[in-house]
DNA sequence: GCCATGACGGAGC
DNA sequence: TGCTCCGCCATGG
């Protein structure tokens, strides 16, 4: 174990409803452009854990697909459709509206 | 211990 | 808007 049981924590953090995508993962979990190893985290705990990796996207706001995954990626979709996230016709999500920003500081709220 | 790969991200064309 | 290339670093052979 390692700096991944940051990114675990993240995940689990995301509310219903809501994604954010790796590079937001890594980021929150302090790790910031590794990207990359939070979807490789994720892929070798989330069978065993209880991790809503479902709410984690990628930076385009799709679902990112592996022959590693085989149909998980359509699973994973369903997931987040049961908790009332929408597909647009390219089957992409909309992050401006269902982007979890985590934890935010009340002075960048001033927008 | 070295080489190749991978749920990504961002810049460039 | 969409595709391609490079960078980052842990894991497995």
């Amino acid at each position: 174990m390692s700096s991944y049981d940051a990114i675990y924590a993240i995940v689990q953090q995301i509310p219903y409803g809501q994604v954010a995508t790796y590079g937001q993962i890594a980021e929150l979990a302090n790790l910031p452009g590794r990207a990359r190893l939070v979807g490789y985290a994720l892929f070798r705990v989330a069978p065993e854990a209880d991790i809503p990796w479902h709410r984690v996207i990628n930076a385009k706001g799709e679902i990112s697909e592996s022959p590693v995954r085989y149909g998980s990626d359509y699973l994973q979709r369903s997931l987040l459709e049961a908790e009332g996230i929408q597909f647009n016709a390219q089957g992409r999500i909309n992050l401006r509206i269902y982007r979890w920003q985590g934890v935010i500081d009340a002075a960048q709220n001033s927008q």
